[in-house]
DNA sequence: CGCGATTTGTGCACGCCTTCACAAGCGCCT
DNA sequence: AGGCGCTTGTGAAGGCGTGCACAAATCGCG
């Protein structure tokens, strides 16, 4: 371990201690971890193995205890990890003891669906804000919560502090919808609208295209009815399973 | 290209030709490319250079060239690419000349608006059966398409040759739902419900957590934070864009 | 109190992916 | 016909991530 510790605020009371720089793959599989930690932990499982934790995961016990290790790791040697001290860990790494606040643009087919999503209130986010465009669509009520016009965002940005935007756009608005969300100051974006957003270096974007995810099994099917063209027989469906999976 | 020519099907009239064994990372990117692609073709280009297709596709022209030359290229040096070509290439790698037969169980909050989703239609996959436990939402419409109960999926799979699935369940019936589409000659699934699913090895499986990316748009936001609370100022938004992307 | 069983933390090697830099090839202009 | 500029395709180097295998540490038991 190169990075010498900075110890993590050991006594103090300060607010935010030094910051361990993850690698990307470790921060994408930390999410992972910690929903099975929280399964786990609904069972009554005080500690767990990294072996344990790595198949409820899916991963490598190699992996995830390197993982672990990068976050300078509570185990102990011979018995495991304390779920819920771990738990604790993460969220703290990941910010969710913030509750954070989330708004929505795009209120149509997609949208209407994230902005009613259970999964995200169950996991540190709040949604508080949702917007479009559309006239129509403005005042309607989802899930407890108003539809707001796109021409309010900035102010109701500043106002609830908002962070983190979701766009549910079509795609010829998204860009648009970006720039809004860049200039209102937040500065993380998840878009489901498919195509490339350009934005500030400051702001992180990740996209979801869900057409690209079956577009990639797609490729899996042709490379497998390919192969099973040539060889032997097919196989006959290899009864029972290890897993697998595809990409990340 | 240690891969030695088969030919791809030169003057043949031979229906699958040698497969060219592309890497993980390029696959996930041929989705983008293409969708790139097809922006181009309706905006009249005839071709395009790398650097173009690149900064379209939001990637480094060098590994565009290096994922494009996987597949065997067509391009023209001193030229560019053909983009019709080049579509038509890409479109046959990914299997996307069979419009796949895709069906959907689970049409809950998110599972109705994936069953609505312009975009599968559109990228060339056909939604032929909705599927869900719940008796009250047997036989409702939508967009056309009636949604059945799960117990008919096997007959219903094999009649319409279905190889992909789309798990929208809640999670606790994710798994039981997958090991039903696997019964039923399913080899690939993209899953919406948060967990690890146990398939047999020749099942493909890509997971798409909703939670899972806010919650790794919250770290940065959490690190981003810290950063900004020990140097020195807070950077005034950088005005404009260079663009830049989290992870993939 | 010491020993063995167990499990973490990690040094190391390997492989994949990215990126640079440049030679080879192609078209156009003179 | 010849040369010049542009663009592709790729060899090589560097970085990142993964997985193995083992030393270090802790607990429980005799």
């Amino acid at each position: 371990m190169s990075q010498q510790r900075h110890g993590s605020t050991p006594g103090g009371a300060d607010g935010v201690p030094a910051f361990p720089d993850l690698p990307e793959a470790t921060i994408a599989r930390l999410p992972e971890y910690l929903r099975a930690l929280h399964h786990l932990a609904e069972t009554g499982a005080e500690t767990v193995s990294s072996e344990g934790l790595a198949a409820a995961a899916g991963v490598n016990s190699a992996k995830l205890r390197k993982d672990l290790s990068h976050l300078g790791s509570y185990g102990t040697r011979g018995v495991g990890y304390d779920v819920a001290l771990l738990i604790d860990q993460i969220e703290y790494i990941l910010g969710l003891d913030k509750n954070r606040a989330v708004c929505l643009v795009g209120v149509g087919n997609l949208g209407h669906a994230l902005a009613g999503y259970a999964g995200f209130a169950s996991r540190g986010f709040r949604v508080v804000a949702l917007f479009d465009a559309d006239p129509k669509k403005v005042g309607e009520e989802i899930n407890g919560l108003a539809v707001r016009h796109i021409d309010d965002l900035e102010r109701v940005a500043v106002e609830e502090s908002i962070a983190i935007g979701v766009i549910a756009t079509p795609p010829g608005t998204a860009q648009a919808v970006a720039d809004a969300l860049v200039a209102a100051g937040v500065t993380s974006i998840l878009n489901f609208a498919p195509g490339v957003l350009s934005v500030p270096s400051n702001v992180d974007v990740r996209k979801v295209d869900l057409a690209i995810e079956l577009q990639i099994l797609s490729f899996h099917e042709h490379r497998k009815a390919s192969l099973t063209a040539l060889p032997g027989g097919r196989a006959p469906a290899v009864a029972n399973g290890d897993q697998e999976a595809v990409g990340s």
